[in-house]
DNA sequence: GCGCTTTACTGAAACGCTTTAAAAGATCAT
DNA sequence: ATGATCTTTTAAAGCGTTTCAGTAAAGCGC
C-alpha cells in the first residue's frame, strides 16, 4: 500500500441537518415582499429600470438574510450565452513561465468579467473533448496545441462558442491562432552554437510523449538554423531519468558531438550531470544550451546558456479573446509570438 | 515592449457566416419526426422506457446530422443538481508530485462520471471565492489549504454543494478534511539531522507569501522533533533568488549552524550552491536536507537528502468525494495522509 | 378634471432539458 | 367484438433566471 489514509473520528459529529433547500430569487422576492422581476433588477443593478431606495434596501437585506446566491446555469440558460472561458489544464507539469502566464491571463479575463475555468480532458480523444467542452456552452475556448482539430473547432462553434483560440505551433482552420514560435527557440540555439564554431550539433528530444508537440518544432528550428552549412544535426532521444542520461553519456565518444541543444533547462541539467560524470567537459568538449531560462540554470556549474522566450502578456491575450467574443463574425486572427533570445552563460 | 504580437492577415478570410443558431433537442425531434421526450429517452439510454430500434436509429441519425450537443446548464437546471466537481487551480507553480496527484484525481473522478473543473480564485478574498463557486452549484468542492473559512463552507453547503473537502493542514468546521501532514515532513527531517549528531539546525522558510501555508507546519515539525533536546532551531527566511541565497550564505559563519532543512529541494539547491560558492562544505560543515524528492536532488553533488512524501492515490480521494456526494448528511470525515520518509543521500 | 409623461413596480413568457402521467396502438384472452 | 395488458410515444410541467410589455399611481400643465 503506497500511502496511509487514517480516518479520525470527529469530536462532535452532528450529522448536519440541512434538508433545507437552496434559496431562489423567488424566496428573496417573497421575503422582501416584491416580485421576482424586482429582485432581478435590484441585484443586477439594471440601469434601464429605476427602483426606489427603500425597496432596493429591502431586497438586499432579504438576499443577505437568506444567503442567496444566483444560479449560474439558470442565468446563462436564460441569457442564451455564458461568460465562461474554458482553458486546458496542463496535464504535464509545466514550468513557472507558463504558470505565470496562466495566472496573468486568468486575472485579465476576470477583470473583463469572464469566468475562467480549467478543464482537464484526461482520456478524451480529440472530438470527445470538444463535445465535452461544448456541453458547457462556453463563450470562448482556449485550446492547447494538438488538443483539437478543425472538426473540434466546428463542434464548438456550432454549439455557440464565439471564439476558439488555439495556442500552439500551427494554425487550425476556423480558429484564432496564437502561434508560439518554438521553432524560433531552436533556431536561436542552433545559430548560437554555429556562431561559436560548433559543427556537430546534438538535439535532445524528450521521450515523454506529451512533450513532442514542443520538441518537434524546436528540433526543426535547429535544423533550419544550420541548413546549407557544413554543420550536422543528430537527434538524441532522452527520458527524464538518470539512467537514460547515463546511457546517452556513455555513447558520447562514438557520437562525436561538440554541442547539444537540450530541449529545456531541466533536460539540460540531467544531461550535464551525466556528461560530467562520464568525464566529458562542458563546454570544452561539448557546448550545452537549454531553454526556458529557469533559475536552475544559473545555479549550475558551469552556468547554463539558455533560450529565453517571452510569452505574451496575459492582458493582450485576454483582449484578443474579448474582441473575438464581441465580434464573432470577424475573420480569425493569427498572431505570432516571438522574441526568443539567447542568454549566453558559461556552458557554451 | 516585452514581447511582440504580430498579426498575420489570413489567406482566405471568409468572415464565417454562422448566424445559424445552435441546435436543440427540439430540432433533433423535429428532424427525426418524434417528440422531445423520445429524443431525451434515446440519447440518455433511459432504461425505464423502451424505445423501438427504428426510432432509436432515426434519433441518433438526426442528432448526428445536426451536430447536436446537449446543454449542460439546462440539464442540471432541470435535474436540480450537477455532477460538477470544483478544484482549485494551483496559483503557485507546483511540482510534478502534486501535478501527478491532480491528474490521477481528475481521471478517477471522471471515471465516476463527474465533470472536474479547475477554478482560479485570483484576486478574490475568502468569501467572494466561495460565492463565485457557489454560483456554479457544484456537487462537490475541493478546497486548498487556506482558501476558505467556515463561513465559506456554509455558503457552499447552503447553495447545494453536497461535499466540501479541504486539503490542507487543518480541519475546517463542516467540511471533510484531508490533512496532509506537512508537520511530519519537518519532523522526519529534524529527527534525521538530530540522529546524525547535528545540534544547531537552520530551517529555510520561503519569503514567497503563497508558500507560507506549507512552510509554517514544516518548520513546526522540525521544532517538535528536537523539542526537549539540546538542539536549537534557527529560522532562515529566503527568497527564491540567487542574491538572497548569497546574502544568507555570507552570514553563515556568524550563524554557526551545522545543519539545514531547506523547505524543499529547489530551495535546497539554491542554498547549496550559495554555500559552496561561499566556501562552506556540504555535508562536512553543514548538513542539508530538502523535501519532495525531485529528480533534481539526485543530480546535485553532493546528492541531496530529501523527505519523500506520499500523496494519497487520486482514486481514494475520488471515492471519498463520491461517498460524500451520495450521502451528504453524514458527519464530516477527517483523514490523515502521512508516510513522510527520509531519503538519505550524500548531503547529510 | 383631463390628457400626458414619469416613476416604480409586476405578470408572464422564454431559455433547453428531463420526467411524470397519460394517451394511443398493438397484442391477447375471453 | 370487448376489455385487459403491454408497448411505444407524447403533452405538459417545471427547474431559476431575465426581460418585454404592461399597469397602477403620482406629478404636471392647462
Amino acid at each position: 500500500m503506497p500511502y496511509v489514509m487514517v480516518q479520525i473520528p470527529n469530536s462532535a459529529a452532528p450529522a448536519t441537518p440541512q434538508p433545507r433547500s437552496v434559496p431562489t430569487s423567488a424566496d428573496v422576492a417573497r421575503l422582501a415582499g416584491v416580485s421576482r422581476a424586482t429582485v432581478s433588477y435590484v441585484l443586477n443593478n439594471t440601469s434601464a429600470v429605476r427602483i426606489s431606495e427603500p425597496t432596493r434596501r429591502r431586497v438586499h437585506e432579504a438576499a443577505k438574510e437568506l444567503g442567496y446566491v444566483p444560479h449560474a446555469a439558470a442565468r446563462s440558460l436564460r441569457a442564451g450565452h455564458s461568460r465562461l472561458v474554458l482553458m486546458p489544464a496542463p496535464s504535464v507539469p509545466i514550468g513557472p513561465l507558463y504558470s505565470r502566464f496562466i495566472n496573468e491571463l486568468q486575472w485579465a479575463l476576470s477583470r473583463l468579467d469572464y469566468t475562467v475555468v480549467q478543464y482537464a480532458s484526461v482520456g478524451l480523444r480529440g472530438d470527445e473533448a470538444a463535445r465535452a467542452w461544448a456541453e458547457l456552452r462556453p463563450a470562448a475556448v482556449l485550446v492547447p496545441v494538438g488538443g483539437i482539430g478543425p472538426e473540434g473547432v466546428a463542434v464548438l462553434k456550432r454549439s455557440g462558442a464565439r471564439a476558439v483560440v488555439t495556442l500552439g505551433t500551427e494554425r487550425i482552420e476556423g480558429a484564432h491562432s496564437l502561434l508560439v514560435d518554438h521553432a524560433g527557440v531552436g533556431r536561436v540555439a542552433g545559430a548560437h552554437l554555429y556562431a561559436r564554431g560548433r559543427r556537430r550539433i546534438g538535439v535532445v528530444v524528450p521521450e515523454e510523449p506529451g512533450l513532442k508537440v514542443f520538441s518537434k518544432p524546436r528540433l526543426d528550428g535547429v535544423r533550419s538554423a544550420v541548413e546549407g552549412t557544413d554543420a550536422s544535426v543528430t537527434v538524441l532521444p532522452l527520458a527524464y531519468e538518470e539512467e537514460s542520461a547515463a546511457r546517452l553519456a556513455a555513447r558520447w565518444p562514438e557520437l562525436g558531438l561538440d554541442a547539444v541543444f537540450a530541449f529545456n533547462d531541466e533536460y539540460a541539467m540531467l544531461l550535464m550531470r551525466a556528461l560530467q560524470d562520464a568525464g566529458v567537459s562542458v563546454p570544452d568538449d561539448t557546448a550545452l544550451v537549454g531553454a526556458d531560462d529557469l533559475v536552475l540554470g544559473r545555479l549550475l556549474r558551469p552556468s547554463l546558456s539558455t533560450v529565453h522566450i517571452e510569452l505574451p502578456a496575459g492582458r493582450d491575450l485576454a483582449e484578443l479573446v474579448d474582441r473575438a467574443v464581441r465580434n464573432p463574425g470577424a475573420a480569425p486572427e493569427t498572431h505570432h509570438v516571438h522574441e526568443a533570445t539567447l542568454v549566453h552563460r558559461d556552458s557554451s
